[in-house]
DNA sequence: ACACATTCGAGAGCAGTGCTCTTGCATTGG
DNA sequence: CCAATGCAAGAGCACTGCTCTCGAATGTGT
């Protein structure tokens, strides 16, 4: 039951997959997922279209795999771009993650449309997805929450609709932050992705030209926003 | 040369047309639009699909209908919540606007995906969708321009590195607004859809539960960036 | 009013897709 | 060594977008 060695057939298994996740990745990365064909893989392969059934039970369980994977690649590339400023100042932290996010998606952009684009036809995330798909927002919390701890942080007042859900939101969350820094965090990290498939998806074409420093001076506002300096 | 009552064909072909374009919308809403099949709908109505060719070139040609289509509807809601309240205070009319976008984008959730989701394939939005496409925003320019009339809007200071680049961005929009107005009108423009974006595909699953709330004061906080009280 | 030109629908057909099922071979564990 | 299992291959189904050709209906110019 050991994980190496585990017989020539299992060893195998594990390669085949990898080497298909691989030549997927490429043709995702290459053409987008919407032209991403189980066939084109095999036959890229040197195998026929059916045996990939073993490997993967559909193609949306590919697509899966490698949104899974999306996931993890941003946010290693953002936790990364976090460890080199990591004893900066909390703005400096959180405008390297946002820069970072954004240099990863306009370097995979078929990647990043995949898993912050429309989602596809019928496709349901299944709960997998998850823990990848937080962890850029959890590095924003850490940040938010040093930040507290180090100097006390505020946030434009909440209303009285928003009250309770704030204070649901805050205890799932970072339960150490106010709630007004709770919700005007989530917001920014909406608003970020917002910014990104802006630039990503050609809705600044003609309207903004400069988009990297229109970029920093828009995540240093969202910083601000949260109560960062 | 009259436009009407130009002979039986002509009446017959915007006729076709305008069912071809409806029956297509019909299956956008249901399936989305990777699911939109040209045979499907052909099918539907009755014909041939090779006779569908002789309204729309190739589905892609459809699609950019569609899109307009989406456009349009969207600014079309959004300007009617507008002058809804056009009297009102600029920070009402601006969060009348983007709740109004965001409840047509929760009705609408497939159009949404086709215009601010993720591009077709290969698909390149073709320079006829501009004008469509830059409803919203123009509102939400003229109801600031209106609040800058009106009292004289302050915005964060500009980095040295952005300067050019919103005075560019002024002289193309607004030449009547601050620099620092415009700079952060647009970020709000952009962060705006990313709220929508995540609410409708499920980002905020687990995360925010009472989302109008959530969303009502997330558009107050885009308005009180941009100088709006 | 007649002849020419254009437009259109239908059908066949091509190349491609996701996916299923059966068949036979190779590897593996007892 | 032999039975059980894992696996690749092939054929096949029901689709897709798109092209081309062929008559028929509908225009238009003389």
């Amino acid at each position: 039951m050991s994980s190496a060695a585990q017989g020539a057939r299992a060893r195998a298994r594990i390669e085949v997959t990898a080497a298909i996740k691989d030549e997927a990745r490429r043709q995702l990365a290459a053409e987008g997922a919407a032209k991403l064909s189980l066939r084109a893989v095999a036959r890229e392969l040197g195998m026929v279209s059916s045996a990939l059934y073993r490997y993967f039970p559909s193609r949306d369980d590919l697509l899966t795999a490698l949104i899974i994977d999306a996931y993890d690649s941003l946010g290693e590339a953002a936790e990364a771009a976090h460890d080199a400023v990591a004893d900066a100042a909390p703005a400096r932290r959180w405008s390297a993650v946002c820069e970072a996010a954004r240099v990863w998606a306009l370097g995979h952009p078929h990647e990043y449309a995949l898993i912050y684009g429309s989602p596809v036809p019928g496709y349901k995330a299944p709960q997998t997805t998850i823990p990848a798909a937080a962890r850029v927002g959890l590095l924003l919390i850490r940040i938010v929450r040093d930040a507290h701890q180090g100097q006390g942080l505020t946030a434009p007042p909440l209303p009285a609709e928003l009250r309770a859900e704030a204070e649901r939101m805050t205890t799932a969350l970072a339960p150490d932050l106010p709630p007004e820094v709770v919700a005007a965090l989530v917001a920014s990290w909406a608003e970020l992705y917002g910014l990104i498939g802006f630039e990503l998806f050609g809705q600044f074409r003609r309207v903004v030209e400069d988009r990297e420093p229109f970029f920093r001076h828009a995540v240093t506002r969202l910083a601000g926003g949260v109560g960062l300096v």
